[in-house]
DNA sequence: TTATGACTTTATAATCATTATAAAGTCATA
DNA sequence: TATGACTTTATAATGATTATAAAGTCATAA
């Protein structure tokens, strides 16, 4: 019950309740983006009780809030990233892993007359991991 | 039917079917990244009797054989893009319309001995009609 | 203390894009 | 015209996410 968190959720009004707290704390500490699942089975599985869709209230009210952002590197599932600052995402084809990639945003040379709000860069590819089981195996 | 859809598909290893080769057209002649149902709706209105399932099974195809892309712009629906050479995609927050943006593709600073294979690059934000209707509006 | 009311959490059902499955259709070739 | 491989189709299944409404929590006022 980290009272930095505490207050940054107040700061973003936001009621700093004891499950919005611990998950928020668990977003930042994690570096591997996770899955609402993972949240979800981290918290199961250090004995705290708490509903899926908890899980899916809170970080739907930390993205509105701008505590968060979404990363949407599979198919299917959403992950989350609480670190801060412009970065790209790395994908494994293989393992799934999910990397930042430190870099600058890149600035669009179209003069278009659109209005850009947000960028999203997310490379694919294998990771270290994945390419020395490809040699090896 | 176009004689030069029929030779492509060929050269990838695709039977050109006449409902591979119409939705191969549609795909190419089209600008704005449709769905699945985006183009199930339009070969629907020119008459032609297709599932969706067709729809599905082909754009799988295509994308296994590399001969289109998918761009994930949205939350859930999956876009497809036929148009050749790495572009970036500008997505509006506001109509959920889909623009190519032409960019270099850019090349990550980070030497961590990752394998890159693809790279995505969205932005999002207003396009200019929809900055013109908010302004009026 | 107890009542009030706003906010949170929870369980459950609903949604909806996509995939899986298996039956029916097509088409070239023997 | 029989065979067999490939395509298309309808339908059901999957699975992540959202919607809904009931139950719980908690600060504050009477």
């Amino acid at each position: 019950m980290s009272k930095r968190t505490v207050a940054l959720l107040k700061e973003h009004g936001i009621n700093p309740s004891s499950q919005r707290v611990r998950i928020y704390d668990y977003l930042v500490a994690t570096e591997d983006h996770p899955t609402v699942d993972d949240i979800y089975a981290e918290l199961q599985r250090e004995g705290h009780l708490f509903s899926r869709a908890t899980v899916y209230n809170t970080v739907n009210l930390f993205l509105k809030k701008g505590l968060i952002r979404a990363v949407r590197v599979e198919a299917k599932e959403m992950r989350f990233d609480a670190s801060p600052g412009f970065h790209a995402h790395f994908k494994c084809e293989s393992c799934g892993s999910v990397l930042d990639i430190p870099m600058d945003e890149p600035i669009p040379d179209d003069p278009d007359g659109l209005e850009y709000h947000g960028t999203s860069v997310i490379f694919s590819g294998l990771c270290r991991d994945c390419q020395k089981r490809k040699h090896s195996g």
